[in-house]
DNA sequence: CCTTAATCCTGGAAGC
DNA sequence: TGCTTCCAGGATTAAG
């Protein structure tokens, strides 16, 4: 669900709540959503006994600090253990009160939907404090490692550059070499790390750029005007706290507020803010993509403009 | 290579 | 109101 300056804010709410604390216990819901990246990190790791994975979950360490790669997060110890975070579509992280109803980390027992559902893994900090890795659809997922370097060897070393420190000539190179429309290169975390389809959608109206148009076609100017915009995009969206469409949540609890200043995404058949046109609404890479086919530079690919 | 569709899931919204 | 259908911020895989 959430993209990079969703991730952000959680990264930076959750690090003011938890940095320097110890993990007192960790209650695991859900063991199949957690996996180990020293056992080749697919699976998850039926060997290792609930104790020891509890171990992998930080159970007894202190949080370091907690850094983030494009749409994902890490969670370090002073000694360079720790947990990486994907949220996929539905996850979320919060930090809770425990004590307070509907705070028990329990799935609730009546009909009404209940914000303790879908808590996979709770690290309970002691003094009353938890925090709840949620994810109802659960296409994110939890990555346990003992050293940094494994968590770079086996899943940030194969991102892009994040989309906040990329360069021209690192986006340039990368969609130079691919031969497929701008939108879908530019949702690849392997070329660049952290953009969704809302941020994409964006980025293209802003730079003018059609989302058909050939990656391999855009200049190094153009590709420099893509990285200003991006980092542009991305700074203000963090800046709001992120873009909240339905129930994206910080780890305060906080909704973001830059979905008010989306000029595509989500507004197909409304006007185009520069000339007046509505939006279109058309499918690439199987993502619903919405773009001003007057404003955005004319598509060089399959055909219609 | 590149594209699409299916897949993993739940739940909110829209349609009838 | 109630039931059904569609759609969604992601990422991988298989099929064409």
């Amino acid at each position: 669900m959430p993209e990079l300056p969703e991730v952000e804010t959680v990264r930076r709410t959750l690090e003011a709540r938890v940095l320097g604390r110890r993990v007192a216990a960790v209650r695991m819901a859900r063991p199949d959503v957690v996996y180990e990246l020293d056992e080749g990190g697919r699976g998850p790791a039926r060997r290792a006994t609930t104790a020891k994975r509890k171990q992998a979950l930080l159970e007894g360490q202190r949080v370091g600090r907690i850094t983030r790669h494009g749409k994902q997060l890490a969670i370090l110890t002073p000694d360079g253990q720790g947990v990486c975070i994907h949220l996929g579509m539905s996850g979320s992280l919060c930090v809770v009160e425990t004590g307070k109803p509907g705070n028990d980390g329990k799935p609730n027992q009546t009909s009404q939907p209940s914000k303790a559902d879908h808590v996979h893994v709770a690290w309970d900090l002691g003094g009353g404090r938890e925090v709840w890795f949620r994810d109802p659809r659960r296409f994110g997922g939890l990555w346990t490692f003992n050293q940094e370097a494994q968590l770079h060897e086996t899943r940030w070393g194969r991102l892009g550059p994040d989309g906040l420190v990329i360069t021209p000539k690192q986006l340039h190179a990368g969609l130079s070499r691919t031969q497929r429309a701008l939108k879908a290169a530019l949702l690849d975390q392997h070329l660049v790390a952290g953009l969704g389809n809302i941020y994409v959608d964006e980025l293209l109206y802003a730079t003018k750029l059609h989302p058909r148009k050939l990656a391999s076609e855009i200049t190094k100017v153009e590709s420099g005007r893509l990285v200003r915009a991006m980092r542009r995009i991305l700074g203000r969206a963090i800046e709001a706290g992120g873009s909240t469409l339905r129930d994206y949540v910080d780890a305060a609890g906080q909704a973001g507020g830059f979905q008010t200043q989306h000029r595509v995404y989500g507004r197909g058949g409304e006007p185009c803010r520069g000339c007046g046109k509505p939006l279109g609404t058309t499918v690439i890479a199987g993502r619903t993509t919405t773009a001003c086919e007057g404003c955005q530079l004319g598509a060089t690919l399959t055909g219609e403009r």
